[in-house]
DNA sequence: ACATTAATCTACCAAGTCGATAGACAAACA
DNA sequence: TGTTTGTCTATCGACTTGGTAGATTAATGT
C-alpha cells in the first residue's frame, strides 16, 4: 500500500498537470482544492522540487509548477521520490540496489527470482505512464460517465 | 518493500516445500537453518497456520508442515496473509476492498486507474506462482550456476 | 526603503508499525 | 508423570507516518 504522502503527491502533480500553462499555483489553492493538509503538502512539494520534478517561485505571483511537460514526467519518477524504490526487495531495485542481508546467494534466491518479475511488471506500467497519460485516462473516464448519465436522462 | 516478516514467511514456506514428504519440521530447525529469530518465527508460522496455509502437530515428533501440496499454495496467498493485500491502494484490492477516503469519485480517479493496472500485473505473477514453481526455478538457477562452475574447472 | 506575499527551513509531536523477546500455558506422547 | 513441542499474551525499543508550529528567506509591488 502506498502512503498518504504519495497519494497527496500524485494528486498534486495531476492537479499541476491540468493547470500546466497557467503559471505558478499557490500551495494554499492546491491544498484547498485537493483537501490536503497545507503544512504537510508544503513538505511534499518541497521534496518534489528538490528532486527536479517541480519548480517554484517565491513572493507575489509565486507558487509551484511542473519542471517539465506532463508528457515528460512519469508516475514511476514521482513515486520513487516520495515513496522510495518500486522493488519489493532491495536486491532487485534498479534505482536503489542493495543486498538483502537475509540472503547469501542472490543468484539462486527463490524470493528474488519472483520479486524481480514483480518489479519489472510494476516498472513497465509506472515508468510507461506519464502525467499526460493520466489526464487523458481521466478525461476518457469522465466522458464515459457523462455518456451513461445522458443515457438515463 | 516487503517486510522482514514476509521474507521470513516465504523462506519458511520454501523450506517446508522442500521437506514436504518428511513429516513435521521443528520450529527450532527451521529457525536455525534459515537464520530466523526463533520467537519471531513462531508468530509467523502460527498466523500461517491460522490462515490455513500450514498445519502443526504438538508434542514429540511434532512440528509444522504444509497444509496442501506445494503446487496448491501460491506466493500471492502467502503474502496476503502476512503482508496484507497486494493492491497499492485499497480501492483496487480484490481480497480486501475499501474506499479511499481521499477520493470522492472512484470511476474517474486517475491514481486508481493506474494502480488497478499495477495490482493486476502483480496479482497475475504472484497468484500464478506456486511454491512448487519457486522450487523449480531455484533448481534451474542452481543447475545454471553449477554449469558455469564446471566451465571454470 | 518597506510592507506584503509566499516559499523554505527547523523543530517537534502523537500514534502506530516493525522486529524481536520473555514467560506462562496447553496438548501430545512415552 | 515428565518431557517435548506448539500456543498465547504481554512487553519492548526503534523507527515511520501523518501532521503542526513558528521562524526565516526571497521576490515583488508601492
Amino acid at each position: 500500500m502506498i502512503s498518504k504522502k504519495t497519494k497527496y503527491a500524485l494528486k498534486a502533480l495531476i492537479y499541476l498537470s491540468r493547470e500546466y500553462d497557467k503559471g505558478p499555483i499557490l500551495i494554499s489553492d492546491l491544498a484547498r482544492d485537493e483537501r490536503i493538509p497545507k503544512k504537510f503538502l508544503e513538505l511534499i512539494l518541497l521534496t518534489l522540487k528538490n528532486n527536479g520534478i517541480l519548480q517554484s517561485k517565491k513572493g507575489k505571483g509565486g507558487g509551484y509548477y511542473l519542471g517539465r511537460h506532463p508528457r515528460d514526467i512519469t508516475m514511476g519518477q514521482a513515486i520513487r521520490v516520495v515513496e522510495g524504490p518500486l522493488a519489493p526487495v532491495p536486491c532487485v531495485s534498479e534505482s536503489a540496489y542493495a543486498k538483502c542481508d537475509e540472503c547469501d546467494d542472490e543468484q539462486t534466491c527463490g524470493i528474488r527470482l519472483v520479486m524481480k518479475d514483480v518489479r519489472d511488471a510494476m516498472a513497465k506500467i509506472l515508468d510507461g505512464t506519464t502525467l499526460a497519460d493520466v489526464l487523458e485516462r481521466i478525461d476518457k473516464a469522465e466522458q464515459k460517465q457523462k455518456g451513461v448519465l445522458n443515457f438515463y436522462i
